[in-house]
RNA sequence: GGACACCCAGUCAG
DNA sequence: CTGACTGGGTGTCC
């Protein structure tokens, strides 16, 4: 009924770490979250209930993005995504918003999986309605919003905008997910680690 | 270079309670907050340097007030206030937070001195703001928090805002301090302690 | 008016 | 290390 020790959560880790899985080895990013989530069933955290997840078909990668920005408006700005296929990449950037943050994190990954189709966690509403509802009304509108001002971080949704209709074009699906932040969903809360990470290392 | 041994302090603590200063005996909790005073300096915790603390004029009171919260939200909790002038107070409630518990040992403290120019220290910011910044706001505002959502504790809020306004309109100075928890300080320290006793009798 | 997110601060506890 | 109680602020959209 009780969870790791740092010791056990440490020899774990080293022990996932040295795994060979096939012919690939677990990423960093993903032996964390793999003892985080041991440590979680271990402490009773997660029910062995059925959850009530979207099933994700076999050969779709899911991908949590998230942003971090320290002192949000023009603050160390920074952005991760995790996937399901070992891969994870951040960055940061000096000054930005929090917003800024969570668009990076959506754009890195879509540039990084151009021909996989993809199931899409977000914990940012407002960059999961840019992608899927506002972009089209935004450009009919020549980018203003529904308030008459322009868009905020046009630039970013312009190529936002380019990315997903080339998928589209393509036929590559793309599925979305809106899931809560910090809500011990082990791909975002790795996600977000990531991501705060980074922006302290561009501070 | 050391401080008090158990011993040692449980002596100093008999002899304080027998003192007479004029013709008042030490309470019960000044003398042990004596003891943990001596006790610091023999431990070489606190520097004889001169304190930068405030010069609390003569004839003002300067009053500790602290709460606490066993198992937070809802959770047994307890109050506590120890003044300058010898007298303490605590109390404590089945159930509640450990804001509740802080902003009662304020209103207590209060209202135990109707009538006396006070210095207040208080470990709590959200309490310490709420009584010198957040109070007019809301109430020009119907008690709505900065976001939109309803003040927490409003009954307790209104009865501290009335007592305040009592003692401007009856023009008695009252003047604030904030002190981190668990910085030595001598009265605080006494006041966190009779209101962890307070919870626990509580329970 | 609503929603989500990013922080900052303090406290209470386990 | 974890969690909760509370407040302030900003970024963004409808």
């Amino acid at each position: 009924m009780s969870g790791l020790t740092e010791d056990q959560k440490s020899r774990l880790l080293e022990r996932f770490r040295s795994l060979s899985l096939g012919s690939a080895h677990l990423s960093a990013a993903h032996a964390r979250m793999l003892v985080a989530e041991v440590d979680a069933v271990l402490g009773g955290v997660v029910e062995p209930e059925p959850r009530a997840e979207p099933v994700v078909p076999d050969g779709v990668v899911t991908i949590a993005c998230d942003g971090s920005c320290l002192a949000n408006p023009d603050g160390p700005t920074g952005w991760a995504w995790v996937a399901t296929d070992g891969r994870s990449d951040s960055g940061g950037l000096a000054n930005g918003t929090n917003n800024i943050g969570e668009l990076l994190a959506l754009i890195n990954a879509l540039e990084a999986h151009p021909d996989t189709a993809l199931h899409l966690q977000l914990d940012s509403q407002y960059v999961l309605n840019s992608a899927t509802k506002w972009i089209p009304g935004w450009k009919r509108k020549g980018w203003k919003t529904a308030s008459g001002k322009p868009v905020a971080n046009v630039d970013l949704m312009r190529r936002l905008d380019e990315l997903l209709r080339a998928r589209e074009e393509a036929g590559i699906p793309t599925t979305w997910e809106w899931v809560r932040g910090h809500n011990q969903h082990a791909l975002n809360e790795e996600a977000d680690r990531l991501a705060g990470e980074a922006a302290r290392l561009a501070r």
